[in-house]
DNA sequence: CGTATCACG
DNA sequence: ACGTACGTGATACGA
């Protein structure tokens, strides 16, 4: 039986977008030494060797766009009117795309008048008709509609190599419609981004529920006439014309006069000297290696490192000079608290050592160099290493260099734990991630071939040191060299401390309020068991769904994707409908205190007797810490019943109290600062009640006593809602008002603080212009989204905008403090010990002889952390246990 | 492993 | 018209 001949079609400009936008992020590190930008020459390569890989196509076509007028602006002068033009960066690329497709032996084509989905429509049908499985590429959805059972349609997701395959069946389960549908669809909706605009008032949901019904627009247009009336029956007759315009212009052709058939798509494969002196001309190194050749097939990829089994006897050889070296520990698991260490590295390129006991961390040769803060070390995630040197007696100083804290700063998306994965966002693919060598989840374990481990530890060494001068030279490009040397990294030092001093917490209070829980909560079980009439599992939201409203006819205010929604805000709806509601919330309220905080924390107390979390110091997207295993940021404070949970953390030594100091609306000082607003300035600078200062400036009041509770309250949300980056319906909602007077509040705010208004505005527009935006101490948060066509993205891109430089030049306050705050408790001898920080809050623990000292030194330490244009305020207070500080 | 819910700033 | 507040982590279900 002959194989099937398959056929790979790639929409070469979308894709080309994707490539750029998926490297964006790393646009300045992919330059070669001409000076030309080649991120998503790099990137689309990827995706060409992802998708070729993935089809193994007998025949290949690239489509590109031949210029902006086709046949489509011909019928419809404003077609794509609006689309952007093409980032420089990127038209600097297409020639090099272009000698990179030739380089492979791809065909690439484009066609005067014709867009690169019409080529791609008439090739599909080309080969579907010769009896070729086909697959098209593409990065945006319109080309979907080509989908059949012989054409596979794979739209790019984000990052570089995630697809989603649109096949008939895939169509049907989730839009309900056929591939075909999706032109009618359009006809009705119109589309944003090329520019047409279906008919008046028809979004996706409308037209989808139409076609569904309706099955085509013609058929539409055949029983309009019969449709009851309403605006939306109006809006049909009148936009017709536009209807079939659009439907036209949404229709990809199958016979554009394409001069090329299936015979010269064949695909013979990569010329290499080509690829070669492509790659040399892109300074792609990697890529250069790919391209050895392999004396066969069977030897690994990468080649094999100068590694020496690490000893006591040769670690003076091993340590030997005064020239940076990698260092390591390796664990499996997350938790360096606990997680036993399976090697332990460190070396330079000429040489590599490996021991895989962690015996060797308790060596004095070795602890010696480890504190020796001249011995310049080089390693991917400072604290992990810190901590986890500590278990064996050993302090590291000297760390100059951590790789995941600088690619953090460099790019806040997706620094995990892996190194593999972190290295391959710079362009080093000469690594294997953790979870190809050691497994994921419970098959996670140590190679059983050792070399290949001891391999896998040389190579990651040599990865940390390898990418170092680039990695620091883009900070510097990036001017957030400082940011690095004097905020992050001796920060990672300070969260370790904390991390490692732990707090202590008092298992017998927890277990007592467990015990009375219990009760509560059984007590609550049978009543609601009565009031159902029958018993459920109450924690199931489906379950209780059905209970609430199927058997109990309760109204369903609100629905998620999956069922009836349970959540409070609903709940709170049907308060007066039946005595069951308020039970639920109390059972849900106590659930939640016993599961998370009673049992989850008690899970947690190491043998010590303290708790230690792990401060994340890489994720956020703002610059704020998280805190994990567990999470001491979410400790409950609203409400007393859950509250009292603070009760259990207590000094860790008799006679000692909590002290703790918090920023008061330190984000909102901010926004005063850098918005540079006169009466939000001037609010702070008189320390007025800014929330009272807000609600008198809303409702046009006169005098501060006018202001009352609920003013206030509705004001505060509104100063919420403009850190947040303000919508009127989303005000309307928190507060429970109409959305008209929300946005009334809205124009209110910004009439009386109007540069905060210019300043919103202001930010979003540098968004847009350099795809990121900054805090006070330039960390850097990019938004690919700011540009999309998809208007949820771009909206919330908007929103991110104004709220990140915010939430993260508090976050950045707060870690200058957290510095200063650790050198000065060391220069003057204290006793206190820092040990929790919750993103405003810093706690500590302290003799009660101290306590007068640290509420002199600690505010004067955080509100002089930066001088900013308006007042920091710091508010502290003391106690026996962290409840008592209130 | 994704979803819903709810704890914090 | 459209669908929306920003940033997190832990737990319980249920496919």
């Amino acid at each position: 039986m002959p194989t099937t001949k398959k056929l790979l079609l790639v929409d070469g400009n979308s894709v080309a977008f994707r490539a750029f936008f998926a490297m964006h992020s790393a646009l300045d590190s992919f330059i070669n030494r001409d000076g030309l930008h080649t991120n998503a020459t790099f990137a689309f390569k990827r995706m060409l060797d992802n998708i070729l890989e993935q089809v193994d196509p007998t025949n290949v076509l690239v489509a590109f766009d031949a210029g902006k007028v086709t046949f489509r602006t011909k019928k419809f002068e404003e077609y794509k009117g609006t689309r952007a033009k093409m980032p420089g960066e990127l038209a600097e690329q297409l020639p090099f795309l272009h000698k990179l497709l030739d380089a492979y032996g791809i065909k690439w084509y484009e066609l005067k008048n014709y867009e690169a989905d019409d080529i791609i429509g008439t090739m599909a049908q080309e080969g579907a008709k010769a009896g070729m499985a086909v697959t098209v590429l593409s990065g945006d959805r319109d080309l979907t509609q080509l989908a059949s059972d012989q054409i596979t349609v794979q739209v790019t997701l984000k990052g570089v190599t995630e697809l989603e395959a649109y096949t008939p069946a895939h169509f049907q389960e989730k839009l309900g419609i056929t591939p075909k549908q999706l032109i009618d669809v359009k006809a009705l909706m119109g589309d944003n981004s090329d520019n047409y605009p279906g008919v008046t008032k028809v979004g996706e949901k409308t037209a989808l529920k139409l076609i569904q019904e309706y099955g085509s627009v013609e058929n539409l247009y055949a029983h309009v006439a019969d449709m009851k009336k309403s605006k939306m029956k109006e809006n049909l007759i009148n936009d017709k014309d536009m209807a079939f315009l659009s439907k036209d212009l949404a229709t990809i052709r199958t016979d554009a006069p394409i001069t090329l058939g299936l015979a010269d798509t064949v695909y013979p494969g990569p010329d290499n000297q080509a690829l070669l002196a492509l790659y040399q001309e892109l300074d792609f190194n990697s890529f250069i290696k790919d391209l050895a050749p392999q004396e066969d097939d069977d030897a690994p990829v990468q080649k094999d490192l100068p590694v020496t089994a690490l000893t006591a006897a040769n670690l003076p050889q091993a340590l030997a000079g005064d020239a940076p070296k990698t260092f390591m520990i390796e664990m499996l698991g997350d938790n360096y608290h606990t997680e036993p260490v399976i090697a332990v590295g460190l070396g330079t390129p000429d040489q590599w050592y490996v021991a895989t006991q962690d015996a060797i961390l308790r060596e004095p040769a070795l602890q010696t160099w480890l504190a020796d803060a001249q011995k310049v070390k080089y390693v991917f995630d400072a604290k992990r290493n810190y901590v986890a040197a500590h278990r064996f007696g050993a302090t590291i100083n000297g760390i100059d260099f951590d790789m995941l804290l600088v690619s953090y700063l460099l790019n806040t998306v997706d620094n995990s734990n892996d190194l593999g994965s972190v290295a391959a966002q710079h362009g080093y693919t000469g690594v294997e991630t953790d979870a190809a060598v050691y497994g994921t989840g419970k098959k996670r374990q140590v190679p059983d071939d050792q070399a290949v481990f001891i391999q896998h530890i040389a190579h990651k060494l040599a990865c940390v040191y390898n990418l170092q001068p680039q990695l620091v030279k883009d900070l510097q490009a990036h001017e957030q060299y400082t940011l690095y040397t004097d905020l992050e990294r001796p920060l990672a030092i300070v969260l370790a401390n904390m991390e490692i001093a732990g707090i202590k917490v008092l298992p017998d209070t927890l277990k007592a309020m467990g015990v009375s829980l219990k009760e509560r909560l059984q007590d609550l079980e049978n009543q609601i068991y009565t009031e159902a009439g029958h018993e459920f599992n109450i924690n199931s939201t489906k379950q209780l769904g059905t209970v609430l409203f199927d058997e109990m006819k309760l109204p369903p205010i609100k629905k998620t994707k999956t069922g009836y929604s349970t959540s409070v805000a609903v709940l709170e709806k049907l308060q007066d409908e039946s005595p069951i509601i308020q039970m639920i919330l109390s059972y849900r309220q106590l659930a939640k205190i016993q599961s998370t905080y009673v049992e989850g924390l008690l899970s947690q107390i190491h043998p010590d007797g303290k708790i230690h979390t792990r401060y994340i110091q890489t994720l956020t997207q703002t610059g704020r810490l998280s805190s994990q295993d567990p999470n001491l940021q979410n400790i409950p404070m609203h409400q007393d019943e859950g509250k009292q949970i603070r009760k259990a953390f207590v000094p860790s030594h008799p006679g000692w109290q909590i002290f703790d100091s918090d920023y008061s609306q330190v984000e909102l000082r901010v926004l005063a600062h850098v918005s540079g607003d006169r009466n939000m300035q001037e609010a702070f600078k008189e320390n007025r009640d800014i929330h009272a200062n807000t609600a008198m400036k809303i409702f046009h009041l006169t005098d501060p006593s006018q202001v009352t509770d609920n003013m206030r309250r509705q004001a505060k949300a509104t100063n919420f809602g403009i850190v947040y980056g303000i919508s009127d319906y989303g005000l309307s909602q928190n507060i429970g008002i109409p959305r008209e007077q929300a946005k009334a509040f809205i124009d209110a705010y910004f009439e009386q603080y109007p540069q905060v208004k210019d300043w919103t505005e202001q930010i979003v527009k540098t968004a847009r212009e350099q795809g990121y935006v900054e805090t006070i101490m330039h960390r850097r948060r990019y938004l690919p989204d700011i540009n999309a066509k998809n208007r949820n993205l771009r909206q919330f891109a908007e929103r991110t905008a104004m709220n990140t430089p915010i939430q993260g030049s508090a976050a950045d306050i707060i870690k200058v403090a957290m510095i200063n705050m650790a050198q000065a408790l060391k220069d003057q001898h204290l006793q206190a010990t820092m040990l929790l920080q919750v993103h405003d809050e810093l706690l500590f623990e302290a003799p009660r002889e101290e306590i007068p000292i640290l509420e002199k030194l600690v505010p004067s330490i955080m509100d002089s952390a930066v001088k900013l244009a308006v007042p920091l305020k710091v508010d502290s207070s003391f106690g026996d246990t962290w409840y008592d500080v209130k």
